[in-house]
RNA sequence: GCUCUGGUAGUUCAGCGGUCAGAACAAGACACUGUCAAUGUCUUAGUCCGGGGUUCAAAUCCCUGCCAGAGCACCA
């Protein structure tokens, strides 16, 4: 039908005959002359119609209007030397048209094509007109780089001798996490089975099953609201696990790819590397004391530093009470942050109390070296200046101050940290800063019922020390071989060495309040079969989508998807969810409430 | 469920108590033989999100509903 698309006609195939077919992309019509600019997939190439040279043709040409279909054969001609586009490809030739065949027409789009307007018309528009939309090459472009992604991925763990294996779609519900997506059972009235949140049952079995290196590019359902990160209803896992590893052999495994990855497929340069070119570890509490969150950016410094015991006895209430209360004070200092208006320090405040503090006190040193601050009269000259050398600070800088709960004052200069360094452009997107945290705490005080343990993160992971652990230590303290892989501030990945003891899996349950009877009638598959020879395993899981998304710098995880959900997590173009037959629910057993 | 922001032509927006609601782009017509986001002239295009209220007068102010975006709760 075509013998050539619309990027690869170049000054070398001047004189053959050719045909294209395409969209007419845009039309200039000069009277007796028109130009088009015929677009595929692959580029633009213009076509030219005569009236002196071809009549018939340019007759028909004039009828054409924007985004028809159509098929034109003709002679490629070499363009006059002051009449080359170098913005095109294909700008150094043209086509001849001798035959032109209408293909399809087009009504008027509900939006115009333009790769420059294209963020600032309504989304939602262009939802319910994907197919429009796709049509631009930037997001052609991006499908395509998406395509080579996962080509990456795949080559990447076959040649290390992984399996990629399908694990079922229809699941069961998992009691534990997010949402189910339900299905009805038509063959069991009364029964459901759920879409899998993530394949990790399924993957440890696949472990006992003998299957040692796995992944699989995993679709995964959770029934949540969406953010800007997270795509609503379903997204893509790197699913990866392994047996007989350590949490040093997953890192080994996974670092390498995603220093490839950022380096192929991005524009950022990895930064922040340890002396051996591995990504630096830091535990779950430094990163939480340093950095105020478990998933720190480290494109920029910023470290928050612990002063409480320099301060317990100050003459200042507020920090020496917040200590005498098992409380702490930590304190940041931020280059250039005099530079902060007093709106803009407000702002910060108010930031701080949403993450439960009470205040945000800071010192200001000013240029000449004079302190500038509401809370220098209560501490005194002398441990300002303490304080002031401590952190490292200079004329210019700021210092926060948090005081209260270990927790509230992480959370609190943690969100405070993070709103600095994009105050004041210390996220910059030329850097890829990857990192691990690891070490995260086993169990925690439940956020819904205070003063019951429950789990931290991932009932799954084996706690470091094993059952001595488990039945000596205070829960609280216990670590887990549980690990996180951070980009510039995303959490890219959540792993852990997998708990593979029936015992100790049940004395972990145990501890956060589950009995056995429990822990067997919701993972039954599993607590069943590290009964007949589990080997250890671990793995971990990156989300696909969030990488791609910030190694591309793209606004919205939505731009990663063909045909993605919009914010409220319906699907424009096809109408879903959408109504059923009552016939079918009759099959399902199924009555809607009226 | 909560907080903030928004809803005016096909699209993106301006107008923020006072004549018939405007611009740009898109669309249509005409002109034009070298443009490449062609150009020039003309034309078409509106339930100012719905409902209620205040006022001599409401797109504009108030109340309410609906819709959307961002954030939060949520996401083992």
């Amino acid at each position: 039908m075509r013998t050539h698309t619309c990027g690869e006609l170049n000054r070398e195939k001047v004189g053959q005959i050719a045909t294209l077919a395409g969209w007419v992309h845009r039309r200039r019509d000069h009277g007796g002359v028109i130009f088009i600019d015929l677009r595929d997939r692959y580029g633009l190439t213009q076509i030219k119609f005569n009236t002196d040279i071809n009549k018939k043709a340019w007759e028909e040409a004039d009828k054409l209007r924007s985004e028809w279909v159509i098929r034109v054969t003709g002679k490629i001609l070499a363009r006059p030397d002051n009449m080359i586009n170098s913005k095109l490809k294909t700008g150094e030739i043209e086509m001849e048209v001798d035959e032109l065949e209408i293909l399809n027409k087009s009504k008027v789009l509900p939006f115009e094509i333009d790769e420059e307007k294209a963020d600032e018309v309504n989304e939602n528009l262009r939802l319910q007109y994907r197919f429009i939309d796709l049509r631009r090459s930037e997001l052609q472009k991006f499908l395509e780089l998406k395509a080579n992604f996962f080509q990456h991925l795949r080559n990447y763990f076959r040649k290390q001798g992984f399996l990629e294996i399908q694990t079922p779609i229809l699941a069961n519900s998992s009691p534990e996490g997010a949402r189910d997506f339900l299905v009805p059972s038509r063959l069991y009235p009364g029964k459901f089975y759920a879409l899998p949140q993530a394949p990790q049952q399924f993957k440890q079995l696949l472990m006992v099953g003998g299957l040692d290196k796995y992944f699989q590019i995993a679709p995964c359902f959770r029934d949540e609201d969406p953010r800007m990160d997270r795509h609503y209803g379903e997204f893509y896992q790197l699913d990866m696990e392994m047996s007989f590893v350590t949490q040093e052999d997953i890192f080994a495994i996974m670092e390498p790819l995603m220093i490839e990855l950022t380096e192929k497929f991005s524009n950022k340069k990895v930064v922040n590397l340890d002396e051996n070119g591995r990504f630096r570890k830091i535990s779950w509490k430094d990163a939480m004391t340093k950095y105020g969150v478990d998933k720190p950016d480290l494109r920029f410094d910023l470290e928050i530093v612990p002063i409480s015991e320099m301060i317990a006895d100050s003459g200042f209430s507020v920090f020496s009470d917040a200590i005498k209360k098992g409380g702490v004070v930590h304190a940041m200092k931020v280059d250039g942050g005099a530079k902060l208006s007093r709106k803009e320090i407000d702002e910060l405040t108010e930031l701080a109390k949403s993450k439960e503090a009470k205040g945000l006190a800071y010192i200001i040193i000013k240029d000449n070296g004079e302190l500038q601050s509401p809370i220098v009269k209560f501490l005194g000259d002398d441990l300002a200046k303490k304080i002031v050398e401590k952190v490292e600070a200079k004329s210019g800088d700021i210092i926060f101050f948090g005081a209260d709960s270990w927790r509230t004052v992480c959370a609190s200069l943690g969100a405070v940290r993070n709103e600095c360094a994009k105050k004041l452009g210390l996220k910059d997107n030329t850097k890829a800063a990857w990192c691990w945290v690891v070490d995260f705490p086993m169990y925690s005080y439940s956020e819904i019922e205070p003063g019951r343990i429950d789990f931290e993160h991932n009932p799954f992971s084996m706690p470091q020390g094993g059952m001595k652990t488990l039945q000596e230590k205070n829960p609280l303290e216990i670590l887990a071989f549980q690990y996180d892989m951070i980009l510039n501030g995303f959490e890219a990945s959540s792993g852990a060495i997998r708990n593979h003891d029936p015992e100790i899996m049940y004395k972990a349950f145990e501890i956060a309040g589950y009995s056995k009877e429990q822990v067997d009638a919701r993972f039954g598959a599993l607590i069943s079969a590290f009964q007949y020879g589990a080997p250890p395993h671990g793995g971990n899981a990156p989300g696909i989508d969030r990488i791609l998304m910030v190694l591309c710098d793209l606004n919205s995880i939505r731009d990663i998807y063909a045909f993605p959900k919009d914010g409220r997590g319906r699907d424009l173009m096809m109408d879903s969810p959408g109504e059923i037959q009552p016939k079918q629910l009759v099959e399902l057993g199924i009555e809607l409430k009226k």
